[in-house]
DNA sequence: AGGTTATCTGCAATCGATACCAGTAATGAA
DNA sequence: TTCATTACTGGTATCGATTGCAGATAACCT
């Protein structure tokens, strides 16, 4: 068992304590070479719960994911681990997206922790105010809260890669397009609604309420809401799924159904998908950076933390890009709406 | 800022720090609704690491996995949660499977954490074995060092499994069955190899060594393996795959040389795969219940945490089974290798 | 040599909570 | 009324490391 204090270590040299906790903090001291070879045959390590205590830091930052599993969130988790120094080390909570573990977490985290960056799953959480009021600095990634511009923050370009990724169907010939949203209490299923919603509106084309439907952000949730759109009497011929899961799902429901891509419909998703290129087609996403998404949140945190005391939230925000694969092509002729029904309603 | 301490609740209601501790630990005390109202107006948290410091105990076991974006080690993330009681919380590492960065882990997490469940990536370990001495308890799952006797651990039936999956293809009257195998320095690497090899010994079938390639537990590996293979004179007409990353490697190498599934090789990976049926065809498999390996380890941990001292290692084992799909079938006739060749090497 | 720095040292207080110990008040029994 | 028991209470040492302070030693200069 190791309950070999720094005390132990001091009379093993023949020191006090101070001067082996000093040769710790790197001061220089006469007896070094005593201390270290004490130290390494005592196989002494100081106790991290005690310098918590007196330093008030414990040395690690926390990610809050909703999903592991998501390669999107590993990407963050990658990108944050590279920017973490080599006094601190990274630790993740996996929370399912629900609120309730979200805040559990952050009760459990306060203290334990030197900060948190969390990608929340909902804007309607209240905990991350309450406890950044406590002193926990909390950092967000990809969405934010309902008061989410006190925080610091690292969001994506959702409404522009919406709007890319909606004018490429356009680009098509579709005029039938449909989308599958994500929650629009989320911050990413909000701006690419909008995003959706002004490409449309560019087009000229109507946001029929048939075909705009929100899920949450899930496969289960991407294989409902395209089944309800096959259900339609008049099914839309291009679909845009407003998350990986998402595309997942649909294309899970379109396979079902038997509909092939993109002969019979089109289907662009928002960000990608690790083995997009395993289905056949592959699939047409939009897409952007998260490692460094992860990488600047590390940054903003560390910023938060070095220079402590009041310090104003800062915002950065990644690029997205279209990724072009084989799962768009134009409509058939025979699909087409036509034009008196685009008018009329 | 928190800097709210059992001192000022005490001041604040005016009784001794030693009522508030009490309180605090369930004891019946006279003022337990003025404390209740004075924590909460003030906001008090106990500090975590002064509770370290004084118990020794931090109420968190970290899981080191190799990979979280692995549907199979987020199962067993889940299934440890699932059976942590809410007097401890469970943190993540991940370390991309090298050893660096998994002896890091525990360096770091020595002293921060109560326990660690760990998923080691290869068996030459050292650290962990030198840790534990040190008092920090370890549970492996799926895998175990070279010493793993002497640590609890919960296996999975991998002989078993690679047994199953080799028979499946004999049985499809397969006789040039390739294995793509895994690190041979790891636990499941190795088990399944063994399987492999008694299940083509029972079948009276040789190992041709073109035929066994070892690799790494990556889609990298597994696509670079089944190049190899399809580079033969005489490919295999029916392959196993050591687990689910290296099936889809192996997968994409088919797709990118046009080979069809299972018309002209038949596959079976080890490890479901969770888009395994978004694929077409969909992926024979061996699985097993990650969850419950996950559960397992956690209750052998809080088992050998609560009754602290000299604790015997436990270890425990969860089954496989085949899970059919649509990747295997019987070779055709101009494939099978004349028994001439069979008999001679 | 004497005085001044510079460098290192040990002592002891401190971080915030816990738990032992002794003390006090309240209750019950005789 | 007196004593024993129960039920809480406050004071304080403690966990293991850090750090300000003052003292000790050595090095340097004139």
């Amino acid at each position: 068992m190791s309950t070999v204090t720094i005390t132990d270590v001091a009379k093993r040299v023949g020191v006090s304590v101070a001067t082996i906790s000093r040769y710790l903090s790197g001061f220089t001291v006469r007896n070094s070479d005593e201390i270290r070879e004490a130290i390494s045959e005592l196989n002494y390590r100081p106790s991290a719960a005690a310098r918590n205590l007196k330093s008030g830091r414990t040395g690690i930052i926390a990610i809050v994911v909703p999903d592991v599993t998501n390669p999107f969130f590993a990407s963050i988790v990658e990108g944050a681990e590279s920017a973490v120094g080599d006094d601190r080390m990274v630790l993740l909570v996996n929370t399912g997206a629900t609120r309730e573990r979200e805040e559990k977490a952050l009760t459990q985290l306060f203290g334990r922790v030197d900060g948190v960056i969390m990608v929340p799953s909902t804007e309607e959480q209240v905990a991350p105010a309450f406890f950044s009021q406590l002193g926990l600095p909390i950092v967000f990634v990809d969405r934010v809260t309902h008061d989410g511009e006190r925080f610091s923050s690292v969001l994506a370009e959702n409404a522009k890669g919406a709007d890319i990724a909606t004018t490429h169907l356009v680009n098509h010939g579709h005029n039938a397009i449909a989308m599958i949203a994500g929650p629009q209490l989320s911050t990413p299923g909000k701006k690419r609604a909008e995003g959706f919603r002004s490409a449309m509106k560019k087009a000229d084309l109507p946001v029929l309420p048939d075909l705009f439907i929100e899920s949450d952000f899930s496969e289960a949730g991407g294989y409902a809401a395209m089944n309800q759109l096959l259900q339609l009497d008049t099914p839309p011929t291009a679909v845009f799924t407003s998350n990986n899961l998402m595309t997942i799902g649909a294309l899970h429901a379109l396979r079902d159904a038997r509909v092939s891509i993109p002969a019979q419909i089109s289907i662009i998703g928002f960000d990608d998908i690790s083995f997009a290129d395993l289905i056949s087609p592959s699939i047409t996403v939009i897409s952007r950076d998260a490692r460094l998404q992860g990488s600047q949140a590390m940054q903003l945190m560390i910023n938060q933390l070095d220079r402590a005391g009041a310090i104003q939230p800062e915002h950065s925000m990644v690029d997205v890009q279209l990724v072009e694969r084989g799962s768009c092509a134009p409509p058939r002729e025979s699909q087409k709406i036509p034009s008196t029904r685009r008018t009329t309603e």
